[in-house]
RNA sequence: GGGCCCGUGGUCUAGCGGUUAUGACACCUCGCUUACACCGAGUUGAUCGUGGGUUCGAUUCCCACCGGGCCCA
């Protein structure tokens, strides 16, 4: 056999590094292939990328989902379009300082804030570089060498700017509302944030007394906050306490510096099978007696601190934390008499999604974005997004069907975005920081071109410089925001808004928001917003909302079930021939699960085709390996082959006279790389996919190459135009979803790289009058195979007594001599 | 309690009013045939979750139920 030029026997892990690592090695030669130049006359492609959070490890479903972004990222410059795929790292927020806290032991506001941010900075730091490895060992073509950073002051800056230019819009107000506030943590946090964890619970069912003595029962799970209480309802149509309404009942625990007694009203909210079907509305335990306080006018009482405390009001339980303040105040009952009967429940507790804390109603003066008023335009302007897959569009639209409170975006935390604000004149002015300054207020002077405005009419004053001397005491804000502040600003920062306002015009709206269906009510709904208020646009043309990458069962991976698959064991399993073994808790038992070779390219080939954009994905290395690395085998061998013989000098003119084999193979190449090229143009990565796959180790190997063998042994010209023009044109289509795997093969065959091309291939024209007979030749290969098979002979013996089909008569030379026929 | 999504051979997956229901992996049988045994060829295997309905006809549309997931009270 004459040499190939592909010498490596085969495709392996170790080998993918290699290329992968030379890709990776040189900027200049990376940049100039991925970078981006707004100068281009191509149409510009932006792409949102969700900046990841560097949390240690980066979860395997996230991974997959970043390397199904890529595949649309190199897809899209394929069809000639000049991308932008920037790559960035949100780094604000809560978790990095739990980090802090748990490395160190000591809680946040032990320390001196600056001293605490270097440790998160730090921290954050060390979990970035890891992350950044990460993306490359999985090909992402990212522009690396322009990473943002959410907490960069660049980046830090366009949030605090937009966030003073909606504060002048009026989009922004600061009130004191009822908010959720995590008393562990000591921040307020938005309901986006929440979550709900099933806890046992005691029922208390309290024996009250109205005035004229009766006695009536009131079921609750908090009796600490009978000292907020303001009112007691029950249902309207409740035959049983109409007698009730109207009367004034006892509270029966002790307050102080309240009114010993509350109304007894009704209230439609009420559900009277619950307990005794009579309810306490204390300020406040839980949304509905919120909107019972607003609703009938009540004034809040302020029972729990931003310890998580009890004040004042609750008399001999004040200063007691809420959970020993419950239990004190059932003692008491209890010895009162007052206690009808203690049942232990199963219910849902409202928890901090970081912190796990139970969390708190209190009321806060905080930094509230208004969104309540503009939900049906945010929904107009969602219509003129296309979604991918559509259905989940569903889930932005039900969640923003439950907004009915503005968005709180203060929090009380310390390695965020500070709130570029100062209070002037006894609280009675806002100096606002700015533009294109980053500015901490809690521990800096505003700079003197900042804007001074009044507090209540956001009317401009002056400049902080003009004005200084009138302010009295200058009081910097020390509230942060919320992480969801940052990055729901990322497609404008990453189109260039405030920074770049030439190029803004053409970048924004940006061309996709891709991200993962867990985020929608968070990243996606903020982002929409944002974009709405600041611009009355959509934020993005297209949205693409993938699932999540689930264990081998279909549950959700988390560390308390056990179930986590690392990133890098999966992208390593095979280098170096180090094999790879995962142990996981399945639903019964743990499970050992092996494999020996997986990398870059095939994990990117399994997310690629087993799964279509939307749907959850089960993580199965096993799996992984068995259904695809064959693929990749089988091309590389295809590829092998061809590159042992001479591709021709010309492979864009198509030789005259080729043989009817070769129009029929082109046909059918033609026809696949028309559905790829479609699937492409409309982010469709499974069809793509699949179609390659189903040619390239169908028909191609399986029937053509068969038949044709023998003519490229023989130097046949037609023969080798053919399969050369085939493996280039297919190297450049599949590079979008193995970049590595094609660029190796191409470069060495023909000197040029598929992750290169910024023009799909030309397609050759389709005989359908040839590709209707393909189902004819795979039948009559079939057939003749499966004769030689049960007449006990090898492929290659030859054979007598079989017919050629009259369909397939000018296939007749070809096919006799491809089976030996006789 | 409400909403949304999903349920196709042992496993994963395509199809979404008329198909001999797609493909892959696994299984089984045969074969080291000058690209490939980390491979090839061939076979076996699905009453399309269950029960109703609409229709000449339903895996595909509607309803109920069951199971899984996600979200919200």
């Amino acid at each position: 056999m004459p040499s190939p030029r592909l010498n490596d026997k085969r495709w392996s892990i170790d080998l993918e590094k290699r290329i992968q690592e030379e890709h990776y090695s040189d900027e200049t030669i990376y940049s100039t292939r991925y970078g981006f130049n707004p100068k281009s006359d191509k149409e510009i492609f932006v792409i949102d990328t969700p900046p990841p959070y560097p949390s240690g490890t980066w979860h395997i479903g996230a991974v997959a989902q970043y390397s199904m972004i890529d595949v649309i990222a190199r897809s899209q410059r394929l069809l000639g379009k000049e991308v932008k795929f920037p790559w960035g790292v949100d780094r604000n927020g809560i978790n990095v300082e739990f980090t802090v806290e748990k490395n160190t032991g000591k809680k946040m506001k032990t320390f001196e804030r600056e001293e605490f941010l270097k440790l998160c900075e730090a921290t954050i730091e060390e979990f970035t570089q890891s992350m950044r490895n990460t993306a490359k060992r999985v090909g992402l073509s990212m522009d690396f060498a322009n990473e943002y950073l959410t907490d960069s002051p660049d980046y830090r800056v366009v949030t605090q700017n937009i966030f003073t230019e909606l504060f002048k819009q009026g989009s922004i107000v600061e009130d004191l509302r009822p908010n959720i506030y995590d008393p562990v943590e000591g921040t307020t946090i938005a309901d986006a944030e929440v979550e709900r964890l099933t806890r046992m619970t005691k029922l208390v069912d309290v024996k009250w007394q109205t005035e004229n003595g009766e006695e009536m029962i009131i079921s609750t799970t908090r009796p600490e906050l009978i000292c907020a209480c303001g009112i007691v309802v029950v249902h309207p149509d409740d035959e049983r306490y109409k007698h009730l309404v109207g009367k004034k009942a006892i509270l029966p625990i002790p307050t102080e510096g309240r009114s010993k007694t509350v109304e007894i009203s009704t209230h439609p909210s009420v559900k009277s099978e619950f307990g005794s079907g009579i309810l306490m509305v204390c300020s406040f335990g839980d949304q509905n007696d919120v909107s019972v306080f607003r609703e009938l006018g009540l004034t809040p009482f302020q029972a729990i601190d931003l310890d998580g405390c009890m004040t004042e009001i609750a008399g001999p339980f004040a200063s007691l934390k809420v959970y020993e303040a419950r239990k004190s105040v059932i003692e008491y009952l209890e010895n009162e008499g007052k206690i009808h009967q203690i049942v232990e429940k199963e219910q849902e507790v409202p928890v901090s999604e970081r912190g796990k804390n139970p969390v708190e109603i209190i009321l806060l003066k905080e930094w509230y974005v208004r969104q309540t008023h503009i939900q049906d335009r945010i929904r107009e302007l969602a219509e003129e997004i296309e979604f991918h897959p559509p259905r989940n569009k569903q889930f932005l639209l039900d969640w923003m069907e439950n907004i009915s409170i503005d968005w709180p975006i203060s929090r009380r935390r310390w390695y965020h975005t500070e709130i570029p604000i100062w209070y002037a004149d006894s609280g009675k002015k806002i100096i606002c920081a700015p533009k294109g300054v980053y500015v901490q207020p809690w521990k800096e002077s505003p700079p003197m071109e900042s804007e001074v405005l009044d507090r209540e009419t956001r009317e401009l004053l002056g400049t902080f410089g003009e004005l200084k001397s009138s302010l009295g005491e200058i009081i910097g804000e020390e509230k942060v925001f919320d992480t969801w502040m940052d990055s729901s600003n990322s497609n404008l920062f990453v189109s260039g808004y405030l920074n770049d306002s030439e190029n803004f015009e053409k970048a924004f709206p940006t061309a996709i928001r891709p991200q993962g269906k867990e985020i929608v009510r968070t990243w996606l709904y903020y982002t929409l917003l944002k974009s709405a208020l600041l611009l009355d646009k959509p934020g993005f043309k297209h949205v693409w909302i993938d699932g999540l990458g689930m264990d081998p069962w279909g549950r959700k991976m988390s560390k308390s079930l056990g179930n986590g698959i690392d990133a890098d064991s999966v992208l390593e399993c095979g280098a170096g021939g180090r094999t790879g073994s995962w142990k996981i808790k399945g639903p019964e038992k743990s499970v050992q699960l092996r494999a020996n070779k997986i990398g870059s390219e095939c994990f990117r080939l399994w997310k690629a085709c087993d799964a279509q954009v939307g749907d959850d994905f089960h993580i199965n290395p096993e799996e992984i390996e068995s259904k695809y690395f064959g693929v990749l085998t089988k091309l590389f061998n295809v590829a092998r082959f061809a590159s042992q013989f001479e591709p021709p000098s010309d492979l864009d003119s198509v030789p005259e006279s080729l043989p009817v084999e070769d129009r029929w193979i082109i046909s059918e190449f033609a026809n696949t790389m028309n559905k790829v090229k479609t699937a492409w143009e409309s982010l469709d990565i499974y069809t793509a996919t699949q179609s390659l796959k189903t040619f390239g180790t169908g028909i191609l190997p399986s029937h053509w190459l068969e038949m044709s063998k023998s003519r490229l042994y023989d130097d046949d010209k037609n023969a080798a135009w053919t399969i050369h023009r085939i493996v280039r044109d297919f190297m450049a289509a599949f590079s979008p979803v193995c970049p590595f795997f094609t660029h190796h093969i191409s470069n060495t065959l023909y000197g040029q790289s598929s992750v290169d091309v910024r023009e799909f291939p030309e397609i050759l024209e389709s005989d359908d009058g040839l590709t209707n007979l393909t189902p004819h030749i795979e039948e009559f290969n079939g057939n003749t195979w499966r004769t030689k098979k049960d007449n006990g002979l090898p492929l290659n013996a030859p054979i007598s007594g079989i017919e050629i089909p009259s369909e397939l008569a000018e296939f007749t030379n070809i096919l006799t001599q491809m089976h030996k026929l006789e």
